[in-house]
DNA sequence: CTCATTTTAGAAATCGTTAAACAAAAAAAC
DNA sequence: GTTTTTTTGTTTAACGATTTCTAAAATGAG
């Protein structure tokens, strides 16, 4: 049988009253000895309130929930560590649901934070019909949109400038000395952070003298092994020399194709991938990336939803635009001076 | 302002009784007249039942609590997702919350899942002090142990046979023509994954005809970098010429302190690593290593948990015990036919 | 010593939902 | 045509906490 504040308040002879005055640190209307009735009351029946009921009465839950994508690409485990910090600091907990890239998914997950009236959400978007994230912001739920944008302006939210990662990046194969770089890319024009990417390339290509046709797009399909696409798109392309790999999962099905046709990096094909990871470092060879403030982003992302938790008035919008950083390593090494 | 039930029975003239009815499914005692009618409102005002209240009522959140210790380790990324497939199966949502290998944190964590009235709790134990799970056995808490092994036999769990992971891994080892093979492991009695993989490789020394005094055990701090204790280690044990790493973070800093020393792997020591990782195979060398059946695991952690939940009368403990897989790589390859 | 004021504490209403008990109307049985 | 049963729907009381309003006791002023 679980305590109640009934049950304290029954042992400590007082009212219910007293007691939640008492939790709440409400010692105004208490003299000290009831307050020690009621605190060794608690303490012996080892009473924990109801977080059910101080939500239904308070309308506030304490609970942030955040919805993402994809739970494996460890690109969120930093993100999250810096949302959890955050929110452990203001007293939030945090209910992590995940979409799997599902818009269907995302829309049930969305009424389900709605049904649980978490205070507020963090979303990691998936979604093409972008009303539901409008309604959001109409409704004034406090809402923060991570690492993808949406179309809406009055939507809050922290990204990476991945336009700038791209073409650093790109840039950098290119002043490397090679001169048929191509874009490895997940093809899926809803994603703002894909699209950034080969836009990204796109300009470096450009500033670079080359011109629109000779862009070389490798588009790839999510979700099913691609080496063997890989291999027949690089045969069919014989004067590529480099690619930029823009994302962890790309990269990896880029360098297992490379290895089976035997092809050596970064002599025959040079890589610049996005995302940096724990293991970029140890890869055959060590892989130039591009690394994204995956902490400070959740940190940002956490602070700007209690902001607007708790605060009564409507905050400015804000989109933060983090700025992503070269990380160079053998597969496409230091640019040659000359 | 929010919908309530009220508000629905209002615009549909009828009872919030006959509301609450038709939500849950309970046609029995109504026409279907007003029940189209109910739908109707229901659907035009938006209305979302407030899960708090029902919880409250139910005394039921349909929420299952989950505590672990480390989410940077990609393994765990795969156990979610078990987990995840069977809870969402079954209705219920999940609600992570990080120890990070603290205790303390472990504890209050414990406590805030107690007064959130989560459903059951499903936890990576850090905690020296058993008491905490004495506790919740002894009150009959819906609780799953995972991954790691607690004292208490009245414990339910899923766990993977770590000695035997071990043990294949250290006889892979010697079978491979390997006479000096050492164990790296970080320091700390507690955790019962490290002590039984110590164990294991123990027993495949015995096994092999090595003496206790032989066995070479590295020990490492968790939490900073160990590249250079490790390198001293390495020095001073001059006839170390293969390692069995206890996990991917061990293994990284066993890497990086062999390359720093400029050792051949697996020519000079040979590696075989505790956990599979996407990025295995692309490591240089690509690395022999020990699988664990993470998605597995989160299923049955997750589906015991709901048993334990949706049963009414007390279960018998179980403790399942799955078993890993050796994957063989350049780092350890295949063992030599003589 | 009386009346006003402050301090301390309690009773009751409330949050949104569900379930048991109850009432009314309709249908069936005699 | 009355009684019984069935169908349909409503009233009311929980669930566990908080908060407003109200009351009693203690204090102070005159």
């Amino acid at each position: 049988m679980k305590i109640t504040i009934a049950d304290v308040a029954q042992k400590a002879k007082v009212s219910k009253t007293t007691v939640s005055r008492i939790i709440n640190g409400n010692y105004a209307h208490t003299t000290e000895e009831t307050k020690q009735k009621v605190l060794r009351a608690i303490e012996e029946l080892e009473y924990r309130p109801n977080a059910l009921a101080q939500g239904l009465k308070a309308t506030k839950t304490n609970v942030i929930g955040m919805i993402l994508s994809n739970l494996k690409n460890p690109f969120w485990s930093t993100v999250l560590e810096g949302i959890e910090d955050t929110c452990r600091a203001s007293g939030y907990h945090l209910m992590i649901f995940n979409s799997n890239e599902n818009e269907l998914v995302e829309k049930e997950l969305i009424k389900e934070f709605k049904t649980r009236r978490v205070d507020g959400i963090i979303i990691h978007p998936t979604c093409k019909d972008q009303l539901i994230y409008d309604r959001l912001i109409e409704e004034k739920h406090p809402l923060v949109i991570i690492n993808r944008r949406v179309d809406n302006p009055m939507a809050t939210g922290v990204v990476v400038d991945n336009v700038k990662g791209a073409y650093i990046a790109v840039n950098h194969l290119l002043k490397y000395g090679r001169t048929g770089v191509a874009v490895a890319v997940f093809q899926n024009p809803y994603v703002s952070t894909w699209k950034e990417r080969v836009e990204g390339y796109k300009k470096a290509m450009l500033a670079n003298g080359y011109a629109e046709e000779q862009c070389k797009i490798l588009e790839l399909e999510e979700g099913k092994p691609q080496i063997e696409p890989i291999k027949r798109w690089i045969k069919r392309n014989s004067d590529v020399d480099a690619i930029f790999s823009t994302n962890t999962t790309v990269t990896l099905e880029v360098i297992g194709a490379l290895k089976d046709m035997g092809k050596q990096i970064p002599h025959e094909i040079a890589i610049v991938s996005y995302d940096e990871t724990i293991w970029s470092k140890y890869i055959d060879p060590p892989l130039t990336t591009i690394k994204q403030p995956g902490y400070v982003m959740g940190q940002q992302a956490a602070q700007c939803l209690i902001d607007q938790i708790e605060t009564k008035e409507m905050l400015e919008p804000q989109m933060n635009v983090l700025v992503p950083e070269l990380i160079i390593r053998a597969s496409c090494g230091a640019i040659p001076q000359d």
